[in-house]
DNA sequence: TCGGCTATCGTACTTTCGTACCAGGCCGGC
DNA sequence: GCCGGCCTGGTACGAAAGTACGATAGCCGA
């Protein structure tokens, strides 16, 4: 039976996806995340999940960062972006980021239901309107290799770039993941190998890159 | 005489600005820059500038970073922050960073002239469709506080944190400003107490806040 | 079963960072 | 003139970061 993860903020766009969800889908299993850690304990602890709705706008996620945390820890799990924005450039990048499919949160049901079926069967869906302009949307190079870089790390590596990149100590870190500080150390140092560079704030750059910049700045 | 710099990285842009802003003020002196660098190097050489056209997304800028630098460098020019982007939200902030106007790249030439002639007699300025929305839109007090906290550092001192943003050495930065790199430390001292924070990964998240999200981000 | 990946931790070491104290020269405002 | 800010340095020191050798254990797929 197909499980699905709802992740949004908003508990009336949540009750409104699952409603539309559970009437697209036959015998549809579904779970509900507010914010990214919660995506990421609920795949822990639910590991039939096949399917996530992903908001890129809840708390603890920026940009496309929580997208490619959950590609990185959760490599089997598909994910649809569910977001406001459609511009072109944004949705090239989370497919290329590992998204199977984009959804405008301007949909209609019938996109709705269409885009979980395709997914679930292992295709990717993109609605309409959005196809021919994202198809021509050129792949950042330096896009691809970050997605490829950043989904080669662990997720007990990824946690510790994160805490990284909000400026924590090593001894901060090794505390919040119940380590020791050499641990941490030795987590950085296979980090900074995978994603070529040299220092924490180099690191925590590269995760940086992956917010959605203005849609505009690549023009 | 009044003195403009017209600051966009696409040259027939910034051609068309020139030709509608010397109609529009007699006796005009108009320069160009392409690029960040290149828009703090003519304020240096040429301090008579009294206005800048600012393209938010030129080489070397990201977001509202270079707005702010400009801000915190030369207070005494004023910023129109140019833009394809017009969600309010974005304006807000151009604004709450010490914008003087904000010009939509969608702009007609009446607009334009208007907003000329407004910001040279220093007075702010909006174009129509926007001033409602824009009135509305919250300052969030994270972001004033940032632009006090980053208005406040010296020209040097801001140098240093765009460097330390893009994760070089002290020794690496000391090279490339050619002084000593106990200098670059005494820098850093300075920077961490007035943005306070308490190590260069936390100072380089400070700076790169200022970047562009996603415009539906806060909803 | 075995190789490979991951996660954990150890010692010792070098490098970098950050702070403590200090000071002289320069410039602009009161 | 004097005060205050900025920029520049100097010595010294402790803290943190990063590296180089290691090691043990678990898990998973070939």
């Amino acid at each position: 039976m197909p499980c699905l993860l709802i992740a949004d903020d908003h508990p009336l766009f949540r009750a409104a996806l699952r409603s539309a969800a559970v009437d697209a889908v036959a015998a549809l299993e579904v779970r509900e995340a507010d914010s990214l850690d919660g995506v990421l304990a609920t795949l822990e602890r639910e590991p039939d999940i096949d399917l996530v709705l992903l908001d890129l706008h809840m708390p603890g996620n920026h940009g496309l960062a929580g997208l490619a945390a959950l590609r990185a820890q959760h490599p089997g799990v598909a994910v649809v972006v569910v977001s406001a924005n459609d511009d072109p450039q944004v949705v090239r990048r989370a497919l290329d980021h590992g998204a199977a499919g984009y959804l405008p949160k301007s949909a209609g049901l019938d996109e709705l239901r269409d885009a979980i079926r395709s997914v679930l069967a292992c295709e990717q869906w993109l609605p309409t309107n959005l196809r021919n302009s994202v198809a021509r949307a050129p792949s950042s190079i330096r896009d691809t290799h970050l997605a490829a870089r950043l989904a080669s790390l662990s997720p007990q590596q990824f946690r510790v770039l994160t805490l990284v990149a909000e400026g924590l100590l090593n001894k901060q870190i090794a505390d919040r993941l119940n380590v020791q500080e050499r641990t941490v150390k030795a987590h950085l140092t296979a980090i900074f190998d995978r994603l070529g560079v040299r220092n924490r704030t180099q690191a925590s750059v590269v995760l940086r890159e992956l917010e959605l910049s203005d849609p505009a700045r690549r023009l």
